[in-house]
RNA sequence: GGAUAGGUGGCAGAGCGGUUAUGCGUGGGACUGCAGAUCCCAUCUAUUAGGGUUCGAAUCCCUACCUAUCCUCCA
């Protein structure tokens, strides 16, 4: 399996061992405030990443961290006159939502970082006692100085951060590119105790100290968007390094691209903002999920109306053939060896290649369409089998409405229409088919039959 | 200014030295009682600009211009 990693600059063969647990850490999110559909493509990318390397027969352990403290929480606890932990259960409660609506449910566990303090107090230990830190009046910040590798991963000249303006240089930083790894509290701040008095930690620290709680020194995978390369992940490598020896956190750095509106990046200044909720409103989670994916991950994608309807349409395609497969194929069985799966696995691995993954279901798509009425059940259940294949690690399927309690009822007016129509009664027959419509109901006349599902 | 990706038809987006991808959109047709879905055909006759290498370049090299991301919290 081949995929771009950071790290390496370059596309590499993934050399994971199927007789161990793989161990994938993907960044989380910050809870402080509603969540984004950039949030919701790197999550949805990893989502199925992973599934698909169980699905490929690996055990993934795949752990991600909440930050649930931070400056912009305390902020915005502070506007609303709440504690901070107010505002980080409510926006951890909209994340879990989101992603369950979205599908995403492959993560084994969710890391708090408020939960990890011990941990990440005895990182910074480490780092103090090593010289590798320093303590100022408002914090401990790590010496950058003392880390000749930083800035390997990103490609960052330290030279030139040095003279990059907008590095911020106050307080009693030693070196303007320091960062800091506990926050010393002001008053009326959410604390907890440390060797360096109250206060929180930093956010680089937090997830090294979670990763090394259930990952140790080094790990697999490590994902997340590329805006959290530098410094971020930069932090994490020289944090990490300095404590346990080991060259990289993690052996392989994947790292999704972003989002943009108006062919710039989200953000709240900008007023361009999409969340995942609104996005809902209007479509499907399986459409969201589609356009998301249906890009190299190392692509920056632009958010725009006809990336939602071209989703909508090509999910259609695949889901009017799954059900009119469905329909035909009342007894399942397995076929083995379905050359479609090899073909599209081929596909898929050369670069986590979901776009090409997808064109190519959609070629197939219209071929087995065009040839619905002469392929036989083998081919047909090959088709099945395939689709749902993809379905299996994309999420793609509307999941539609699971219960039947309907069903009887639709049985009962589609019996209705039939025999309207047969009575040339088509303006009765049409009324029951736009009242199904609007219960959600597609119905497809096929000569006698009609067949039917929930959409 | 530095780092990293790019600049392809109305839009999105492959191809990475030699068969004018593909999807969305648009037009026409088939099927249907009709509609949708589906299928067929077509359309758009595209490769930022200028040099160069080559028998041959969207694909390699040079120059220019342009765009996005990162260099600050950020998925």
């Amino acid at each position: 399996m081949l995929a771009y990693d950071t790290l390496s600059r370059a596309e590499i063969k993934l050399d994971l061992d199927p007789s161990r647990v793989v161990r994938v850490f993907v960044c989380g999110p910050t809870v402080q405030d509603s969540f984004h559909i950039g949030h919701a493509r790197t999550y949805a990318f990893f989502d199925s990443v992973v599934k698909y390397l169980r699905i490929r027969g690996y055990s993934v352990f795949y752990l991600q961290n909440i930050t649930d403290i931070d400056d912009k929480i305390i902020n915005r606890a502070k506007e609303e006159n709440v504690s901070y932990d107010v505002i980080s259960k409510k926006y951890t409660q909209e994340y879990f939502d989101l992603m369950k609506a979205l599908k995403i449910d492959s993560v084994n566990f969710y890391a708090m970082a408020t939960r990890h303090i011990p941990e990440i107090i005895r990182q910074i230990g480490i780092l103090v006692d090593r010289g590798l830190a320093y303590e100022t009046s408002d914090g401990v910040y790590f010496s950058v100085m003392k880390f000749p590798d930083y800035g390997r991963l990103s490609g960052q000249d330290l030279d030139a951060l040095r003279t990059g303006a907008r590095v911020d240089s106050s307080e009693e930083k030693m070196d303007p590119r320091d960062f800091v790894i506990w926050k010393k509290m002001k008053p009326g701040e959410p604390y907890w105790d440390s060797p360096w008095g109250k206060g929180r930690p930093g956010w680089h620290v937090e997830d090294t100290a979670i990763t090394e709680k259930y990952f140790g020194p080094t790990y697999d995978i490590h994902g997340a968007g590329t805006d959290l390369i530098f410094p971020h992940h930069e932090a994490e490598i020289a944090i990490e390094r300095s404590i346990s020896g080991e060259p990289y956190l993690a052996r392989y750095w994947i790292h999704s691209a972003m989002i943009n509106v108006n062919q710039e990046k989200m953000s709240k200044s900008l007023k361009n903002y999409v969340t995942i909720r609104s996005v809902l409103e209007d479509y499907l989670p399986e459409e969201l999920r589609y356009a998301l994916l249906n890009a190299q991950f190392r692509s920056n994608v632009n958010f725009a109306p006809q990336l939602m309807n071209e989703a909508r349409a090509n999910i259609n395609a695949i889901n009017t053939l799954y059900e009119k497969l469905k329909f035909d194929l009342k007894n399942r069985a397995s076929r083995g060896n379905n050359p479609f799966i090899t073909i599209f696995t081929e596909i898929f691995e050369n670069g986590l290649d979901f776009r090409n993954l997808f064109k190519n279901l959609l070629l197939q798509v219209n071929r087995w369409n065009s040839e619905f009425g002469s392929i036989g059940l083998i081919q047909k259940e090959f088709a099945l089998e395939a689709i749902e294949w993809v379905d299996s690690f994309t999420g793609i399927l509307p999941s539609g409405k699971g219960d039947s309690s309907g069903d009887e009822l639709i049985a009962l007016l589609l019996k209705l229409r039939k025999s309207m129509r047969e009575k040339k009664d088509f303006a009765g027959a049409d009324e029951i088919r736009k009242s199904l419509r609007e219960m959600g109901i597609t119905i497809e006349d096929r000569g006698e039959e009609t067949i039917w599902w929930k959409s």
